[in-house]
DNA sequence: CTGTTAGCGCCTTCAC
DNA sequence: GTGAAGGCGCTAACAG
């Protein structure tokens, strides 16, 4: 090494003594600045910069109760939908100095306790989950832990605390009003086997009155497992004329199977998926989707467990950030 | 609310007194389980179950030294490329009770000292950066900090503590050597405008022999820009044989736009691309790659981390985890 | 505006 | 095997 490797880090100890104050006026100086005379703070910060002190926020938290941490929670961070709005989460948080610890829970109850408990044990400012925390010991725990708890990407009529999401169900239905509006009589579906893509199903056959073929994937579903999808959907049902997709990849799964089997899409088969990612609406043909504002949930997350960490409990705590039905060429004949 | 929103929370003494015992003999049943009796240890986890107990492990971590927690910092979280590490590494972490706090950079040198700032500040066990630590500042700071430190996606003969990755420059002459030996004789280059493109990029003209086309994106790539490449490049020469990309997603914006404008795949275009994602395989054509194991860099780094944690130190300290050029259909004319 | 006094919750060191 | 001190680095109260 060529610095002798920390013989002992700088602590806020040193920096008071190299700018000739006390303790506590140093911790001023640097957390709370305007109470503090000028001059003092700039000897303050000259020590800091002597010494290289940067400060050690565990040991701030344990007296303040703030450790600036938020957890997020996530089924796998690969589920693709997710991103932005950890992404956006993660971002918003750290303008603020607030850092994420990041957890997963791979579809798995026993992990979300887990991982729950791992997290209340860092003493986290506050816990934004991706989706309803499935496990009831969990909920109860976080319930009486305090700790802010944002739900999101789902909704729910008995929410923990806050909830930032949407109506599953009204997705299915809108998709299932949309196919009937165009005159489908056929269609199947390519669904995941996660609690919102079961919802989302469940709105669809409500509205759409019968059952479809369905071929269920693992969550979250990938390119392969949908074009692997269609060959089972066509085997249930030779003469398909829509394919309803629980994500844009299995969908674009569906379109690239479609494309290999020689079957046009939309004339021959109309294809539909969810989440707009940032590839849909540049696929041949475009994909027909529902958008939904992920970087958007993110970010008013973000704020409300800020706003709920300087004591403010907002009103009301159940946000519809509503979806959108976008129409591409997939599924809009000529 | 339903419960009584933490009077307080339980603490370990609460639990030592629920249990007859004194605080440090709590303590040892929980951290320590060995040293205690059998009698002891039962009425202490009984009392854990009464109280409903959780540890805190912000205090523990300010005596111990051990915060149990790793830095991961990358670019952005939406670079699809690190996903497979970040999961990878998240879930070894958390098999071993440790957990990740998450920072983004977004490909920023003053971003990254900040962030590397908050990190240091919350006494990481560990820091896991995706590509080299950028900033000299922030190099140095962490020289001193003490913290191990592992670099992951790329090589340097100087690296600042340990380093899992493999030459980018050797990828790209790999890249020209395997079109070179294909005899074609006029490519195109789309790449990202990061670190790591940028050294595939000098690796392939260097084997090359000479400048090529090349249209320089944002990254992360994305389709959008694959397909808007393709028709820049198109502009600079249009009788392109071939297009090498600095990632799967442009690879597959290139494909479609080949598609879209009537060109075959490869045999008026071959098309190449970095990363071998999960849809690589499945395009159609299938597309030639670049596979790196990103889950295992993930792997790997956890370990080293966690062996570090554990007082030894690893040697070599770095490790080249190599790739492997795919070939698949988009390159190759049956 | 500055300093003194107490801890935050836990773990380490030393006694018993 | 157990317990009694002391302190990790910092920040909320109070005082001056």
């Amino acid at each position: 090494m060529n610095t002798p490797s920390s013989p002992k880090a700088a602590t806020l100890h040193d920096v008071a003594r190299a700018a000739g104050v006390s303790l506590v006026t140093a911790s001023r100086a640097l957390g709370n600045p305007g109470i503090v005379s000028e001059k003092t703070r700039a000897r303050v910060q000259q020590a800091v910069e002597a010494t290289g002190y940067i400060p050690n926020l565990l040991a701030g938290g344990l007296k303040s109760k703030r450790s600036r941490m938020v957890a997020g929670v996530v089924p796998a961070l690969a589920v693709s939908q997710f991103l932005p709005t950890v992404q956006a989460l993660t971002a918003a948080l750290a303008e603020q100095g607030y850092q994420l610890l990041l957890g997963q829970t791979f579809y798995d109850v026993r992990r979300e306790e887990e991982v729950l408990n791992a997290m209340i044990s860092r003493q986290p400012d506050g816990i934004v989950m991706m989706g309803l925390v499935q496990s009831a010991r969990a909920r109860e725990r976080l319930a009486k832990s305090g700790i802010p708890v944002v739900e999101t990407w789902d909704f729910s009529d008995r929410p923990l605390d806050m909830v930032i999401g949407f109506s599953h169900l009204k997705v299915g239905s809108a998709l299932a009003g949309y196919f009937l509006s165009k005159g489908i009589e056929r269609v199947g579906m390519a669904t995941g086997n996660d609690h919102r893509a079961r919802q989302r199903r469940e709105g669809f056959l409500a509205a759409w009155g019968r059952d479809v073929p369905t071929v269920t994937v693992p969550s979250p579903g990938s390119l392969e497992l949908g074009r692997q999808a269609l060959g089972q959907l066509l085997a249930q049902q030779s003469d398909l004329q829509a394919v309803v997709c629980s994500s844009d990849m299995l969908a674009h799964g569906i379109l690239v199977e479609a494309q290999a089997r020689g079957l046009r899409v939309p004339t021959d088969l109309a294809v539909s998926g969810f989440g707009n990612a940032d590839f849909a609406a540049h696929l041949l043909p475009a994909l027909t989707t529902v958008h939904v504002d992920g970087a958007e949930i993110g970010r008013q997350a973000a704020a409300l467990i800020l706003q709920r960490c300087h004591g403010q409990h907002p009103e009301p705590s159940a946000f519809d950030i509503g979806f959108e039905l976008i129409e591409r060429a997939s599924t809009a004949p000529r």
